[in-house]
DNA sequence: GAGAAACTATCACCCAATGATAGATGGTGG
DNA sequence: CCACCATCTATCATTGGGTGATAGTTTCTC
């Protein structure tokens, strides 16, 4: 399903790879030489060369009831978050930010169709068992449509039409319509508030974070549920978001 | 490599490209396109078309100074954390042994000629700013000893061969005898005991972690420094540290 | 111990990766 | 303001390596 579908085939062997690494990546668990085949739709020739080399560098690795993925991602996560600016100045701007707010703040940046969480501080409880950064998240639920707002119109059709079928927390699929509606409102209003979009009973209000040349380099957003706080309420806390999404812009 | 003789250069693509990611894992800031090319030896066009291919993937990133890892390599990394047995069992286990000893805690695994920490929980203060975990360390300084004690005598004179020249911490360079020795120790005794090896003043004590099949997984161990605890003082950790190798071992 | 499934190995074909070269872009300093 | 250098992009003929069909070997399952 990765970009290997298209005419124009360029570069198919790393492609192909990559969709070897991302179906494990979506995977529950371990999964056999067939079923990374048949998933990733390669010949099984192939797929045997293809991750037999990843495990021989240790992307992936093979275990009794299949294949997973390898701790070398680890390595490689690690060197990232050691030197992206957005992955080290986040941090300490949330910090502040969920103390005073006693709030859930996270930051995500685009990657392709998606949205990916690379930094979060909890507001109540100070420690979450399992970590959550590094989350893929649609752009078109919750806070991603405020960096779908940042798209030229055209490419926020293109989107639609490649993933057409979101719904929503509520059951509801989201229509093209509302879709523009909401993009159009985080253009005028610079903000997007979200109640049960992404997870039933979550409210959360994001905005963008752009950077230095005013470009757009990611979102930051606080969560909460609407059991303890009202719309109103978060609200409130738009002018401290505001200056931590520019502390984080100013630092990049 | 050693799989079929005489064809030598199989998989050249991929590996190429692999060579590229972690060339940028290595890097202490962003390279050029013809630092890449350089560092990782290859022809600047066949550089161009790699780290095009990985930039539209998410796999690398490009900014004002040159190229970068990517955030999708958070996601990969997210997805490791989560499925993988020793990233899932190992943290519950840390936390109790470093609740008891006051001291931090970490679970290595081997990975070609390194190892990397996959993870850790601290003694003294319960935070740390830099997450540590995804570090890559040589095998045969400090507890990597005890994942090189598990290999067969030719493939630790064959890891030797690749990297004679490490320096200890304290600026000597270790002799094949002195390692062979240490080896022999750990095999001997289960466990490794370093002074000052990885760094100054440093003090840690490593144990293997073994599966269900006897099979080695991975090894736990605790460090401190030389001013606060004693040698004898920290050995006499061992039955507890054993217990919490036992515990993952068992869940694996 | 029979059967199936998972993985490995082999090989000829031919397409896609390769690398030399030329062109576009952009930033810097005189 | 222009000349210069560096970075990145684009093009294309060649051929080497990736591809996929098939057969073989190992490992698990019943």
């Amino acid at each position: 399903m990765g970009a290997t579908a298209g005419g124009g085939n360029q570069g198919r062997t790393l492609d192909r790879a990559l969709d070897v690494l991302e179906c494990l990546e979506r995977a529950r668990g371990p999964l056999r030489l067939s079923d990374i085949a048949r998933e990733a739709d390669l010949h099984l020739a192939t797929t045997q060369r293809t991750v037999n080399q990843l495990v021989r560098r240790g992307y992936v690795q093979q275990g009794r009831l299949g294949y997973s993925l390898g701790p070398v991602l680890l390595s490689l996560a690690h060197a990232f978050v050691v030197h992206d600016r957005m992955s080290t100045v986040a941090p300490p701007v949330l910090t502040e930010l969920s103390a005073t707010t006693r709030l859930t703040s996270s930051v995500y940046v685009r990657s392709g169709d998606e949205r990916i969480l690379v930094a979060r501080v909890s507001g109540a409880d100070p420690l979450r068992y399992q970590f959550p950064i590094g989350r893929r998240v649609p752009l078109d639920v919750g806070g991603g449509k405020v960096l779908l707002a940042a798209l030229p119109d055209e490419e926020i059709e293109e989107y639609h039409r490649r993933s057409p079928e979101t719904t929503l927390a509520s059951g509801r699929v989201q229509t093209l319509e509302e879709l523009r509606a909401d993009v159009e409102r985080v253009r005028r209003n610079g903000y997007h508030l979200a109640e049960s979009e992404r997870e039933l009973g979550a409210l959360s209000l994001t905005l963008p974070v752009h950077d230095a040349d005013k470009e757009i380099a990611g979102a930051i957003n606080l969560v909460t549920t609407t059991d303890v706080t009202g719309a109103d309420e978060l609200l409130a806390w738009l002018p401290e978001l505001s200056r931590g999404a520019g502390a984080i812009g100013v630092r990049i």
